[in-house]
DNA sequence: GCGGGAATTATGCAACCGTATAATCCAACT
DNA sequence: AGTTGGATTATACGGTTGCATAATTCCCGC
């Protein structure tokens, strides 16, 4: 074989491409969460996050300082995406109470908040939640904006009940809605599609002692079958 | 300085230890289950589970084959001592139904099986449970098992129900326990000690239409008022 | 038009990962 | 007593990781 010496061309630079701070940070932070969720944490490498994103791994030192800083903007996105997500499900409710507190329910049930994707994802960051008092925080910061939302949600029922009792209601109520869309996302196969939320919609009343069932059909697709597209 | 040439004490080999195959195997996965619950899935690994286990590295090899097998292994372990904690609870108790189910409630909601190193540690393998075949059944088994004996309990309750309602019932049950277990775990120090027991009990009891709150003592340690250091 | 400087890319580096393979040890069998 | 073979340790290797630094590119105020 003759010496490696033909032309060779040379290994052509990436087109250099300026873009705004935002939309860098988005496409980072997009890339990073799109990895952990389908391969784990062990997935998201900075070569891997670089190249999702379009750019090169440089950038996120530049636009994050270190990846743990990405890891922690990206777990905040996830968790306010979340919660904004319940917010707007519940502006465009109606007046009685019964039926807000339905509509919150179950938008927690069905996509897009019920998704494998945002299941393994949330799993993926809770060892870091669970180390890094700055995540903890944030995770607590977003548990009780959650719960208290549906505690407001509950009192406004305005039943007789005691002080603590709301309380209590507020909490049991956000831990079926936790273990139903954690469940459905990892076995999502196994249920109905409009089974989770019909079973949550009946246990949350069951908990506070008000039927909620009869809100089943103000929640979209949810009339006969519920097979959504 | 003179040239390193001292006698240089040989790097002395660690001491040759034999072992039970069965020891072995218990070692190495504890440590593993000990390194993921610590510092999630990236600190497991294969050199910081040999060190753990007080072995070298090659043992992992020799006998599990791969890293893989032996996380596989240890998920496995995970879960059956969960379920056979529940059973174990269960074996103690007396003959009336609602206690039965009762004792069972409230085994899932106090240590050993509420704690934050098994939460991290379920945390830590649910993605490798999503991706791997395997391991998704595996935990398809261990979930339906656990479900179907809670809702063998209910029905044991003999009071009258259609057919579908004692599934959704152990479905929602289920999932009440498991966000509260999930949450508890995370959040440990936000709840009051007996807390999550009584809450568990009550939304329990009211999602199948019974007072479980009376057997509240039966459970230990929840006198009067609970309040640990 | 033309420097200055931030944004972006490219390159290099030390550490670590999982695994394959070789070397060593010791108990049990003959 | 000698030998064989599994259990254990040690070493080596290719690949990857996160990060630091150098080299480019091009917008923007002058």
């Amino acid at each position: 074989m003759p010496a490696a010496d033909q032309p060779q061309a040379p290994p052509e630079r990436r087109p250099y491409i300026r873009d705004t701070e935002e939309n860098r940070r988005e496409a980072l932070i997009e890339a990073m969460q799109d990895l952990v969720a389908e391969g784990g944490p062990q997935a998201a490498t900075v070569r891997a996050i670089a190249a999702r994103a379009g750019v090169t791994p440089g950038l996120i030192r530049h636009y994050f300082g270190s990846k743990d800083e990405l890891v922690r903007a990206s777990y905040t996105a996830l968790m306010d995406g979340m919660t904004d997500h319940g917010a707007a499900a519940l502006a465009q409710a109606g007046e009685d109470p019964a039926e807000r507190l339905a509509v919150f329910v179950a938008s927690s049930l069905r996509p897009p908040v019920l998704d494998p994707r945002a299941a393994g994802l949330w799993a993926g960051y809770l060892h870091r939640v669970q180390g890094d008092p700055a995540l903890l925080s944030q995770h607590e910061t977003s548990y009780l904006r959650y719960r208290d939302r549906l505690q407001d949600l509950i009192e406004a029922l305005s039943r007789d009940r005691t002080p603590g009792q709301s309380r209590r209601e507020a909490i049991a109520c956000n831990a079926v809605i936790d273990g139903l869309w954690l469940e459905g996302s990892v076995l999502g196969e196994r249920f109905a599609p409009g089974e989770l939320v019909r079973i949550g919609l009946r246990s949350v009343g069951a908990i506070i002692g008000v039927d909620l069932m009869q809100y089943g059909t103000a929640v979209p697709e949810l009339g006969p079958e519920g097979k959504a597209p």
